[in-house]
DNA sequence: TAGATTGTTAATCGATTAACAATC
DNA sequence: TAGATTGTTAATCGATTAACAATC
């Protein structure tokens, strides 16, 4: 389908044009230059046109490029002309923030469910869900077809989730736990550790 | 202080070694190599070498690496030797779960307040901070001589934050808000956007 | 000693930037 | 038309990998 292989890295910077490109639409403007995106994401423009011009000729010369055209390619490039079902395993802070999370909206996902091993928290209301229990969890993901999920337990745990989340289907993880994740060649995954964020900051203070 | 520039991208995995590491030196292991620390954290054993040598001779032909004296070496490195006090601005539930969170122990952080202008949550207890009003950031962060934030305001209010945040001298930055900061060049920030993360993942599914 | 593994060099591979013809 | 900005090429820059002498 995709012509060429796109590296990974020109990937992981379209959802940031994406989500500047919404910002623009929200406030009101029509269209934008690589110049002007490029400013506002931090990249340079030519890094901007030839990101975007390995999937098509989105611009016009002397123009630029139409906001509303920019945004339904990038929403179809990176599949999020849809809305994907994601669960929540863990059922602690960071899963309640998640569950609650509205950051989702207009983004191509939405929390379908919050998964616990915990008896005390199976049955639990969070938000407008009831923790469901880790038993019943591969069967329910493979049932309903959802091919993503957030990881928000212990670090101790997360290895072991990772391992039935993949037999249950899932294909993307959004792992919390502060771990490296073990995973097949198909499963990607991303890693949010504030710690591990911060350190790699620390080392400029 | 560091005699050649270091990479950007070669301090980023250093986060990741030391977090490996620690795991690691938690299961009671003692030394370790290039090979086995690269399975670990899916990265070449060469890059590994490579990495660590940028900043000294710490390993031995033939045995590897001791596991506490990289660890420590690493801690060095990073400036995580010590724990940074740590402010977190905006009192949601994301700002919630990072005041409760325990991942920060041991990893070199210490949340030392929370802040948000909702007079109605000022004064409101969250595990054991009081949350304070915004106004009286700048000046606390300044007293404080705090150098790190963490913003999880909504997108509409991050970049007023993050003035802010500068003005009261704080140098990096952990942005939780779906929008990309303008900073001077001499703070740092790192982006946490759970569905920017997912949508890198969405194009391979 | 024999085996293992580092630190480093050189080769390869990939990403970014600069420049500009094409064209809206 | 004149001015602006794209898409693309070639040049540059930087990162990764392979290989191996050094040495524990």
């Amino acid at each position: 389908m995709n012509a060429k292989k796109i590296p990974d890295i020109i990937v992981g910077r379209l959802p940031v044009y994406l989500r500047a490109l919404q910002r623009m639409a929200d406030m009101g403007l029509k269209t934008t230059s690589s110049q002007e995106l490029g400013e506002h994401v931090g990249i340079s423009a030519a890094q901007i046109r030839k990101d975007i011009s390995q999937f098509g000729e989105f611009g016009k010369q002397g123009t630029g490029y139409s906001i509303e055209f920019l945004l339904d390619k990038l929403r179809e490039i990176l599949k999020v002309d849809r809305i994907w079902d994601v669960v929540v395993v863990g059922a602690g802070d960071v899963g309640h923030a998640l569950a609650n999370y509205q950051g989702f909206q207009d983004r191509g996902f939405r929390v379908a469910a919050i998964f616990d091993n915990d008896k005390a928290k199976v049955g639990q209301k969070i938000g407008k869900f009831v923790v469901e229990d880790t038993e019943t969890m591969v069967e329910k993901i493979k049932s309903a077809g959802i091919k993503i999920a957030m990881i928000t337990v212990p670090a101790s745990a997360a290895q072991e989730v990772a391992d039935k989340l993949v037999q249950a289907g899932v294909r993307a993880i959004l792992n919390y736990a502060p771990i490296s994740l073990n995973v097949p060649n198909n499963v990607r995954v991303q890693y949010i550790d504030p710690s591990t964020h911060l350190q790699r900051m620390t080392f400029y203070l």
